[in-house]
DNA sequence: GTATCTAATGATAAACAATCCTAATAGACT
DNA sequence: AGTCTATTAGGATTGTTTATCATTAGATAC
């Protein structure tokens, strides 16, 4: 008989606790403003200078998965990083482009009103609102 | 006295009616399913071949400032255009990437439900919906 | 119709975000 | 300590969009 493989072949593959991964991890939760993958890697390079970009990528996509960190896909630029875990929305500033969190329960039950989804399956959704920062007022 | 130009400095430049700004609109109309400004240059350069994508990129950025057409940023690729342009929402399949229409009443007073707007003016908003759509479900 | 003004074009380069590639490395297990 | 393989560094590459600039061609006035 063949020797059983260690792993089965649908088990997921061990996620391993590299420094890079904790200093990705820990950079984003540093930092309290939505920061882009460039600022993760800015913060991450202060303290570990020969960290490849690519890795940053990869782990930022690592963690997004988890569920250890939120990926924001923002209109118009790079994808943003929050520390925050809970589903929340979040609003953009139409002239400065920052992103700030939105204070506002969920609409869990929002997929239920929609008339007709012509035989898709929705899981999940995401609101981004468009405005005018206060700083960004004068 | 100074001769007086023509145009005083507040009043916007006149838009011209160029050919490649039409074939560019009527591509936009003719393509219902959210093309991309690939999918765009696509179609215009079988009727003019020797339309450069720079000018692809501009008049669908002229023609979505306009109103004429909606432009539809979506995350993880290209912007999607849309010649439906009254205000509505999408659903983005997470296998296939491909966007649809969302039947679904907008949510006028979505803003007002904002407990805390910290001073922000909001404008407007989108939803994107994610989900599976039904040829991806097999 | 002709002249004038300047918005718009074509072609290319550049900016930017994100992923792919490959040999080498280093966690997580025995 | 030894084995396995997920992960890394670094650079190359892809994909999308904008910038640049000399040239062209709409719009308007004459």
């Amino acid at each position: 008989m063949k020797t059983e493989t260690k792993r089965a072949s649908q088990v997921p593959p061990v996620t391993r606790n590299t420094v890079q991964r904790t200093l990705v991890l820990q950079a984003v939760q540093s930092l309290c403003n939505h920061p882009t993958s460039a600022d993760v890697y800015d913060v991450v390079r202060s303290h570990y200078p020969n960290i490849s970009r690519a890795t940053v990528y990869r782990n930022l996509g690592v963690l997004a998965k988890r569920g250890d960190v939120l990926r924001v896909e923002v209109p118009n630029g790079a994808d943003r990083y929050d520390f925050h875990n809970e589903p929340h929305y979040h609003v953009q500033c139409r002239l400065c482009g920052n992103i700030y969190d939105v204070d506002m329960p969920p609409l869990d039950d929002l997929a239920q009103r929609i008339v007709d989804t012509h035989g898709f399956k929705i899981e999940s959704h995401q609101i981004i609102f468009e405005g005018i920062c206060p700083s960004c007022q004068n």
